[in-house]
DNA sequence: TATTTTTGTCGAAACGTTTCGACAAACGTA
DNA sequence: TACGTTTGTCGAAACGTTTCGACAAAAATA
């Protein structure tokens, strides 16, 4: 492990030398390339193991003109954000990145993008060979990205006709909704904000969808939602006042997410509203504080590190030969949709008074 | 900013051949180093910025030997959990890179470290100049950093003789006992956990020290520490159960950390005793829970992105020019302390009944 | 058997920078 | 004036890889 102070780094050439063939020669062995015959394969990986030989990336880099990064871009505010979603998003894919052999640069950019002055450096530079986007963010920066020509893959987010990996969220959604009927309840409430936002659409879908299978009226007065701002847990507790002051009060709650979920939570506490007992709540995520609370939350499981293992497994896809590339485009697979896991926990019960 | 599709890159050729001068010229121009006249200088940086030219990084690390990159290493339970510290660390040593025209590769280990299996792979590869490591890690880790050669700088995290950047914890404790002392509280109680890390152990030096400065003796039966363990809100919840057990009562507590402090307020709470009348709670690190807990905690700002942005500076003098770092470590300047600030909040209160 | 195709190996060129050494002009100083 | 030093510029080498084209031996085909 410790290096002797004085020992060059080990090259190709060394190699080389050790296992008596070409530089040449070498450099196909070792990546298993063109013509070699089994033995000199043999003796050049040997060789190369024994001289505990590491290709030197720029070096490669300079010759095939490909850096081996991927830049993974996100808003500064997501990505501090108490809730640890994106960090594992990002370390998703930086596990898959490993298999790849490449690198994952990181870049925040503000809320409020301005284009030359916010630009994330790798994309000035060109030192990167994709990108990933997780999470909503400005446009004018999808813009900026799109014009770069690099291929790029979203994350949680979508817009336009860019390949994107998301959340099932209508699905989940329903799944969430239909655990709410199968508790007895008729009259659930949708808790959300960012209405714009295509994820909170979806999830909006869901629940729609939910109800009217279940032959139930979509009641529009039961849909509390602010059209802007962020649906955390300050406006769970704000909507969950107006939640509580509905006549006659819904049994149950689908929450956009769990933030806004124990925002809920928080004013039926205060309001001395026993959760689950008079009112079901029911999130999206599976935060880490949903297992926490008390009472601990139902929710909508999401596998964050999957998201961000697929999406650059399929941004790798694109980046990798154009052959593959245009077949998946031209066949239209241009989103991929991650399925969600129901997980029950003490905020739901059976609604009072129902008998099965 | 769109590129033309067939355009090739702009290499230094390019540049030399507009302001009609020789390559190596033009490098020397754009780099500032070496004899240049004023006229050739002006001619080449224009027509570089004319051409829209980025140097290729491959190129540049291939002759220099240098990869650009530093390491960034942390626990991968301490990146994911839900209060952004690191986080923000790490997107001040981010920040602060981009200064230095660098590149942060971010690489997690588990907190059971295994030197072959879990290495980082830019530790293998050997494609980074320098590396971070922040929080606790494994010895076995920083061994295997050691023995790489690379210059490191311990972040919040304090080992053998290695550089380091810390908070000054000890002043920080200081600081928020005095406070508490200031509005007449004898009775101070101090809860943590994990008393092995350093910086907890400088916490509670400080709070000693504190105490012994106002003349006040030091009760052990009043430091309820477990010994391992981690500081969370669990462990707050348990010792704050001591904590009320005490007799006579603590009229005030200085938590290790914000975590367990807002774990002793939730377990104040669930026995009505009345924070700040009836104990105050002063926490340290300023997590954003802090601000919008119940009531807001008073506590001690740890500036996080400074931390980070500290931690590259020295790193990136050990990288460079051997002079300047040999002087440092001559003089001994081996850990930068950041001062801290305290925040003065709702939760601490002068002591019942006492009159200044 | 004669010819083409496949297999295996090699030397050399190329990628885009920095830096070394050579050289000459301009500028000091004796 | 003569000579050393500073200033300015340049060509070429070097960094460590991949890949191209040449070549020959072996294998397949006619």
């Amino acid at each position: 492990m410790a290096k002797r102070p004085g020992s060059r780094r080990r090259t190709i050439k060394d190699v080389a030398a050790e296992a008596n063939v070409a530089i040449s020669t070498a450099s196909l062995a070792l990546n298993g390339k063109g013509y070699v015959s089994q033995d000199t394969r043999k003796r050049v990986l040997e060789a190369a193991k024994r001289l505990d030989y590491v290709p030197q990336p720029a070096a490669r880099q300079l010759v095939t003109q490909e850096t081996g990064n991927v830049g993974f871009v996100l808003r500064a505010d997501h990505f501090t954000r108490s809730e640890p979603f994106y960090t594992r998003v990002f370390l998703g894919a930086e596990f898959e990145a490993e298999q790849h052999d490449r690198y994952v640069l990181l870049a925040t950019i503000p809320e409020q993008y301005v284009p030359g002055e916010h630009s994330p450096r790798f994309l000035r530079q060109r030192n990167v060979d994709g990108i990933l986007v997780a999470g909503k963010v400005a446009p004018a920066f999808l813009a900026e990205v799109e014009a770069s020509g690099l291929p790029v893959v979203l994350i949680d987010f979508e817009k336009d006709h860019l390949p994107n990996v998301v959340v099932d969220n209508q699905a989940g959604a329903r799944s969430a909704v239909d655990h709410l009927l199968g508790l007895g309840h008729q009259r659930i409430s949708f808790v959300g904000a960012d209405m714009e936002h295509p994820a909170v659409a979806s999830r909006l879908d869901g629940y729609r969808l939910a109800l009217s299978a279940a032959g139930l009226p979509s009641d529009p007065s039961l849909i509390l939602a602010k059209s802007g701002g962020n649906p955390d847990r300050e406006t769970g507790k704000q909507l969950g006042e107006r939640l509580l002051a509905l006549e006659p009060r819904p049994t149950a709650v689908f929450c956009v997410n769990d933030a806004t979920a124990l925002g809920v939570l928080d004013t039926a506490k205060k309001h001395d509203v026993s959760v689950p007992r008079s009112l079901s709540i029911i999130g999206f995520d599976d935060v880490t504080g949903a297992q926490t609370s008390i009472p601990s939350l139902t929710t909508v499981r999401v596998y964050k590190e999957q998201l961000g293992e697929l999406a650059l497994r399929y941004l790798a896809e694109l980046m990798g030969g154009a052959e593959q590339h245009s077949d998946r485009y031209q066949r239209g697979f241009h989103d991929i949709k991650l399925p969600t896991e129901l997980v029950v926990r003490n905020s739901t019960a059976r609604r009072e008074g129902d008998h099965e």
